[in-house]
DNA sequence: CAAAAATGTGCGCGAATCGAAAACATATAT
DNA sequence: ATATATGTTTTCGATTCGCGCACATTTTTG
């Protein structure tokens, strides 16, 4: 269930032991959850997903979210940032129009490259 | 915890009846969890939010989750799409040049006119 | 309006499982 | 080679899960 904890922890370079410190929970309750006779609180879940910086469905390895940019406008469900500035409507919105050209012009050129 | 469970049940208008049926546990179990006196399993968790289409992350009421665009080039967090076409890295990269150039624009109009 | 059905709310219990301590195995460092 | 750190498993008390059941409340139906 919790397979992907493995790697979150490998890529950081921590032991069972200092995630579990850094947690503050036994580190056999650590193991626990990744060998994965053991699940976590949701608590315990919400606080693994702040340690590693991500989010309690990539650590679930739930289908990974796509986000819809259309739908993402005027809705509260995730904002986007670029360096580490929120995007604004109006940002995405002139992305949005930006990207459909330039996908239109593509397969005009397909086109054309066909027919010549 | 799962304080969000009441909104989107009943922006569904689903009875707990019912939704316990979908989820196929027992009423006073998934009232539990409305109530906040029962959490549900990992398992079950995911399945409530396959059921109301939404993420783990936002039934716990996660700080909603900002996606850094810089980071999510060549990262397997989460998917882009735009009308349903899933966005390219190319795409990618184009609009944060685009967005980077525009922001920088928008920082010396404002410069000019404080000059003029 | 009264009876019937559906829904919401809470209790109690057996079963499941959590979290930690402890012990042991294996690997790394000194 | 010995000590120290890390990984892995077992055990156990305490917690709590999930459900059936009962009752209150609301809604539906004739």
């Amino acid at each position: 269930m919790l397979s992907r904890l493995v790697t979150l922890r490998k890529s950081r370079k921590w032991s069972m032991q200092e995630t579990a410190d850094r947690l503050e929970i036994a580190k056999s309750t650590y193991a626990g959850y990744e060998y994965g006779y053991r699940e976590p609180s949701l608590q315990a879940l919400s606080d693994i997903a702040d340690l590693f910086e991500t989010s309690v469905d990539h650590i679930l390895g739930r289908s990974e979210q796509s986000l819809e940019l259309t739908k993402s406008i005027d809705e509260e469900s995730i904002s986007l940032t670029l360096d580490g500035v929120s995007l604004s409507n109006e940002e995405l919105i002139d992305f949005i129009a930006f990207t459909r050209i330039k996908r239109e012009l593509s397969k005009k050129e397909t086109f054309i490259k066909k027919e010549a």
